[in-house]
DNA sequence: TAAATGACAAAATAAAGATATTGTTATTTG
DNA sequence: CAAATAACAATATCTTTATTTTGTCATTTA
């Protein structure tokens, strides 16, 4: 088709998300998706295996961009007290968290399915993640302003104790009235055991 | 029809029961359910307002006898360490829960599904582990085990952090080869801030 | 000749009609 | 007359068929 080439794996990207996004995940086929591009669907089973695969890159790339990104920017910082960094990427986490399910409600739904089908994408999002936690943490301990420990340990139970408030499966509840003092309680449980 | 009466609520519980068990949540119908006792579908009408409320009545009665109770005659034990009292209690809960899951899948299942969408009843069931918590953690307050703070909030606190280890959502992540390990840290971490 | 196309089979989804279930109530029965 | 029934309407589920979508691949195009 004439068109300006050459098609590329982010582009097709871009087009599945916009059209995932005003479609919702249950509508939109790979048709719609070519359909936007111009060009024939066939031409995309030479990017993507299938269209399972091609949703998974749309999930891995917003996840990568719109939650790992920003919080390996807070998890870089190497000055300050840790334990306001850590109170910071795990507020942080959780607001994107919160924000998304509400503003991106379609990608978020796409999210919240293979989270609980725990692919193995979402495993490495996640251990991408508790290793930020465990840099922090760690950072924290060699300042002698967390007690010796393993970190990577301690940076999962960290990201565990917390999932109420971040996990997905647990969207329903972040409307509660009480969400963010519960949420004050356990921080302060778990920083108690840090210190 | 010449049947052994009268019928009672329980009776209509423990076929339901039985008849779910069998042909699982999606399969029951009440006519099943009515044939099982051998009378009308229409009495069960007379003993339940819907097909739901039943469901949701079984799963009640459920949750009761074979978690909030058994917890109850842990959180009722006024002797000895709180400390490892509460340790019981969570671990008990964790069990039970990981082994409903695997040797009651049917049942798990329609409590799962309750729960994801939290009824009153699940809030209820919740708030009634809550306080058991609650009571022990009160008891290791005044024995001058934990360092005084509000029980109740507290206990909010302890059964979100372990929510990972015994929240039906969660359910597919017990099986993981590290999860006692990880239950371990998360525990110590919280078990440090009561103290 | 690398990339896209379009024609095709296989699989999935949608639509329509038939069947079964849920829920109500007037009637029956013990 | 209290409790169960049986007949009924409204809803939901299943079944069958038609349509769409997914995925493959031989052919075309730049």
């Amino acid at each position: 088709m004439t068109n300006d080439l050459p098609l590329t794996k982010d582009m097709i990207l871009d087009a599945a998300e916009q059209v995932l996004r005003r479609y919702g995940p249950d509508k939109t086929s790979v048709i719609d998706i070519a359909k936007f591009l111009q060009v024939s669907h066939g031409t995309l089973y030479r990017h993507f295996a299938s269209k399972a695969a091609l949703r998974e890159a749309v999930t891995e790339r917003w996840l990568d961009k719109s939650i790992a990104e920003p919080l390996q920017e807070i998890a870089d910082r190497a000055e300050g007290s840790a334990t306001e960094q850590l109170r910071l990427w795990v507020e942080t986490l959780i607001e994107k968290k919160r924000m998304y399910a509400v503003d991106d409600p379609e990608i978020f739904v796409m999210y919240a399915d293979v989270t609980v089908r725990i692919g193995d994408m979402i495993a490495m999002h996640i251990h991408r993640l508790i290793k930020q936690i465990a840099s922090i943490i760690e950072r924290g301990m060699q300042a002698g302003e967390f007690k010796p420990d393993s970190a990577d340990a301690i940076a999962k139970a960290v990201f565990m104790a917390t999932e109420s408030f971040h996990h997905p499966a647990h969207a329903h509840e972040w409307s509660s009235e009480t969400i963010d003092e519960d949420f004050e309680t356990v921080w302060r449980l778990i920083l108690s055991g840090l210190k």
